[in-house]
DNA sequence: ATTATCTATAGATCTATAGATAATGC
DNA sequence: ATTATCTATAGATCTATAGATAATGC
């Protein structure tokens, strides 16, 4: 009872019809379009806030600031692989490669598939600072997972330490490269490289580029 | 004479050691690492100012701000490529293979070989604004350049136009990417995939990757 | 009473201009 | 007189807080 939207607390100043979203969600969705698309100093509280249907002094009774926004959309990008390699190291049924190239292959998908290209924010030169220390601690995590998925297969098993390393950073080096350099020029040329291209395609022929730099096995649908 | 430093003026608040460099090359250089470290819009004219060895507002002597900095940086990256491609598209004696292959090796080298990562700044969401227009004409005729070299070589004759253009696009992708990746990660790990190559090493190695990509010929150095 | 929102604003910037100042040049 | 620099600052932000307001809940 009550669904039809009569809800607590004094009305917004703007209507807007509900968007099923929370007011954190909305937030986050206008950080996500106007970090992508203008930077991250350029985008104002106001701008957020606004674009999220709000004030912008509303904005702070849900966060602490531009900072957690930006640190929960970074987080957001790397979760959900990090927990799928968690996934995929625990399925010892699987041959090793098989698992590597689906996480290279769900990875890319994730990123390249979203509404907004959220690994471009890796790149900002904020997330160095303290404030996104959590963020490079997970994202070291996934490399870690990588790595392991990658000491798991045939090859690797007979790899030293350092020539193991090489390798996780020549595989993860290729997915984020992708990941950046197909957005960006996406973005450009609606005629360009990536046009006629689905994304599952793109992911999954990633995937096999993948497995080839790593040297570690032809990948399942190679030719 | 008078070559003893004693200048017309008044002097600067901090003095330093003379450069050799004019206020405004020092400007420019201040820009680069700025821009390239903490991002275009979280930079201040008076950081900027400060590092180049004057007030903040002495800067408005020299140039107009930041916007003037930023896009002349942006056309100091593309200038010397176009010139390269202007001569080697005259130069009927050698075969078009070979100067593409030139084209991108040199491409890549000027990029990161230089002292900050000005490939970064190709994506920065200001860039997009009116007043880059100039750059983005001049980048556009430089890709206009390698399709005319794509063009000339044996198999590119036989292309149809949007084969063309999408080699042309695959090229010119993967020279850009190639930078961008290149220094993202080398910032990050110094044990990482680019640490003990030269420059000159991977310039070359990138010049056959995209020969190979653009499917026009095996390059010059090839196995 | 509780909640979500609003308006208003203090304090901290940052840019770009105005006008003063301290050299050399003639 | 000319030049390169300085100091000072107006005007335009932008963030984050304080306190008022308008709903529902009990």
């Amino acid at each position: 009872m009550g669904s039809t939207g009569r809800r607590v607390g004094r009305p917004r100043a703007a209507q807007r019809p509900e968007s099923g979203l929370s007011a954190r969600e909305e937030l986050l969705n206008a950080a996500a379009a106007l970090f992508t698309s203008y930077g991250y100093a350029a985008t104002t509280t106001r701008a957020i806030a606004e674009r999220a249907g709000m004030r912008q002094a509303t904005m702070y009774h849900y966060v602490g600031g531009k900072e957690d926004l930006l640190a929960e959309l970074l987080e957001s990008t790397v979760t959900p692989s990090l927990a799928l390699a968690g996934r995929l190291l625990a399925e010892e049924d699987r041959t090793a490669e098989e698992r590597l190239w689906e996480l290279c292959r769900s990875d890319v998908e994730l990123l390249c598939g979203g509404a907004h290209n959220l690994g471009s924010l890796y790149l900002l030169p904020e997330v160095r600072g303290d404030r996104f220390a959590g963020f490079r601690r997970v994202r070291a995590e996934l490399r870690e997972a990588y790595g392991a998925l990658l000491a798991a297969t045939g090859p690797g098993a007979a790899l030293g330490k350092e020539e193991l390393a090489l390798r996780t950073d020549l595989v993860f080096g290729l997915i984020e490269g992708v990941i950046l350099v197909h957005r960006s020029h996406a973005a450009q040329a609606s005629d360009g490289p990536h046009a006629g291209r689905t994304v599952a395609a793109f992911a999954a022929a990633t995937a096999d580029a993948a497995l080839r730099i790593a040297g570690v096995a032809a990948p399942p649908g190679a030719p």
